[in-house]
DNA sequence: ACCTGAACACCGTTCAAGT
DNA sequence: ACCTGAACACCGTTCAAGT
């Protein structure tokens, strides 16, 4: 042990260790009980007890730790299929589970939206997915490009959701009113339809249907 | 006309209008020589030889100003349709447009994934894909839904790819490294299959299948 | 050798004070 | 009344200097 412990440690018992898993454990906390807009290097280097730069020891930039972050939310998740449930069923619960862990988080969506994952967690999520749509009879290039797809779509739903929340809910009644107003000589289609267009269904209903056309669509084209 | 032009106008010849349009029109000059991430508050109000704070009396603040930016964007698209062109080649060129357009300004099309255009121009673009969809016998409400997920889906991947592109393409590599080094037991389907599965096909290539596997949902299911 | 205080070069937004 | 200088409250990242 050519490290000691710090003297001081009992004065303050709940630093945790800085390192890498450290880091994650930290900004973790920090996620559940203040948002992901409270995500800062300076924020998780205060709850560690130190200064910004020491961070950049163990993380290259806020990006990979952003991505340590969410490989670690994609642990929580339930990744097991047995094959008993159904492959389409066993699907929508993967992903339904998957939106609900992201809106859990306020904010974490729009990181996963531009951040690669790229840990051992998210290739289990990617490993499930192909083998549910290889199962379908999905042939590999198009199962790659639906489990892309379908993992862009529900990162991108949860994102724009709680951008909306954020805003105090209120963007979707400018929709709606600037829908309504609709000049029926420019937007004659908007105008016929009208604005119910865009508010029907729960955002459950709505991406259960989203990925239903998805899984028709690739399954008619495999 | 109660406001005199100031007479040092002659200094300073560029100097355009402080006005909400004038603006747009310096963010607009600045996205186009600088880049989307050269857009800030600071930067605009200095190309108009003016302090930040002077902006906050005509735009709300710097998600609105990203709003009527894009929308100014989209009113560059072509979005005429005579009913010549088959519906689905009409709707599958405006859509590669719109990625075009996005991605010749890097870093927009991440802010437009966010922000809710709610322009006239934005309306436009709602309208044509309405009018395309319903031509092609979609209901109006799996229409809407149809219109909000090929535009999202454009503008996540060219906001994905443009990401990548910044981060020097490497990323793109580290994947497939990754995929390579999958444990044949803990990734048995990622193994079997190969890391050529995320590669194949260019952008264009890769945008027309997906459209064209969520049209041949929706028309499944209308 | 390992770690970090302090600085660098920025942000968006507000508001008191000027014209 | 309209506009804005200066300040407020932050960022991510770097690097020289300490232990």
């Amino acid at each position: 042990m050519a490290r000691q412990t710090p003297v001081s440690r009992r004065e303050r018992p709940a630093k945790p260790a800085l390192t890498r898993d450290g880091i994650v454990d930290a900004a973790m906390a920090i996620l559940v009980a203040e948002g992901a807009q409270a995500l800062t290097m300076r924020r998780i280097a205060a709850e560690l007890d130190t200064g910004p730069a020491s961070l950049y020891v163990y993380v290259r930039n806020a990006t990979e730790l952003s991505s340590l972050l969410i490989d670690r939310l994609i642990a929580s998740l339930d990744l097991s299929w047995d094959g008993a449930e159904p492959w389409r069923d066993r699907l929508h619960r993967l992903l339904a589970d998957y939106s609900a862990m992201l809106a859990a988080h306020p904010g974490i969506a729009r990181s996963a939206l531009f951040v690669w994952p790229d840990g051992p967690h998210y290739l289990d999520l990617i490993e499930l997915l192909m083998r549910l749509l290889t199962t379908a009879g999905v042939r590999p290039e198009p199962a790659g490009r639906a489990t892309d797809l379908l993992l862009q779509h529900a990162t991108a739903a949860v994102a724009e959701w709680d951008g909306r929340r954020d805003r105090g809910e209120q963007n979707l009644g400018d929709l709606v009113a600037t829908l309504d107003a609709a000049d029926p000589e420019r937007h004659p289609t908007l105008h016929a339809l009208g604005s119910a267009l865009f508010v029907r269904g729960s955002h459950e209903e709505r991406s259960a249907w989203i990925i239903d056309v998805m899984l028709d669509g690739v399954l008619a084209r495999s």
